[in-house]
DNA sequence: CACGAATATATCGGCTCCCGATATATTCAG
DNA sequence: CTGAATATATCGGGAGCCGATATATTCGTG
């Protein structure tokens, strides 16, 4: 039977970003991590390998090779057809929700005098999908 | 000592988001973070009140009244700015994130022919906050 | 009137998952 | 030799989401 995909947590989603351009391996993926975050996000090793087993076992990603260099292992995870298209889609869902909350936001800060809660006018209900998908 | 504030869960966004244009009561929230994610997120009621408390300590939201309607009480929340603040914060950062994962989903779809792992030259890093903070 | 669905609140146990600490091993700089 | 960086992995605690459950009122259907 078909297992409905639970939400993809943040930690997931960062790894599959770090390994969206080219494989990568643990370690690497850490740095990665916090550099294209730009030091907001500082993934923790004991956080990566339950990632990377969960990962592995969705089928988003897989090992790509192990190497060993200067003496250490390094094991080398890529991404699936399926994790490119688990990514996308969690990237389109990021950005859906974060316009809308945007959208909100600015709704709220009108005027407050406007007798509020009685009309509820929606009109054009922005919606997760505006322009996205 | 100022507590860095750990990462939002999507489930917290979501009621921030609802909260965001007017004060709603915890059944409303529930209906409301359903349409506005057009039925793509259907929060349980014992998440909720989980992240109803969990917001209330962080002084994200507060009570705003309590009200009777037809027998069955209505406790509304709303937003304080401390709460816009973070939801504005949080938008963004899902916004930058989603952007750089595409742009690496797109980084990673070039040729794959070109020695792969050797060049490594990383030019223009997109990073998290490419144009929006 | 009885029943179910919708509205509206709240709690509890289980399970998933993140984090800090810890362990092991090699290379390189001081 | 010592410490930092690189690189792997595991374990326990705690946070947080979900399903089930409980209670109570209103409303529509039979």
């Amino acid at each position: 039977m078909f297992m409905a995909p639970r939400n993809m947590t943040q930690a997931a989603f960062f790894v599959l970003t770090a390994l969206a351009d080219q494989p990568r391996h643990g370690y690497g993926i850490l740095r990665e991590v916090e550099e294209l975050s730009e030091g907001a996000v500082q993934m923790r090793v004991g956080t990566l390998y339950g990632v990377l087993d969960r990962l592995t076992a969705d089928a988003l990603i897989v090992l790509d090779r192990e190497e060993v260099q200067q003496g250490r292992l390094r094991r080398y995870y890529r991404l699936t057809d399926e994790g490119t298209a688990a990514l996308t889609a969690e990237a389109e869902r990021l950005a859906a929700g974060a316009s809308a909350a945007k959208k909100r936001i600015a709704e709220g800060r009108r005027t407050p005098d406007g007798a509020p809660g009685t009309t509820g006018v929606p009109g054009t209900r922005p919606g997760l999908a505006g322009g996205l998908a």
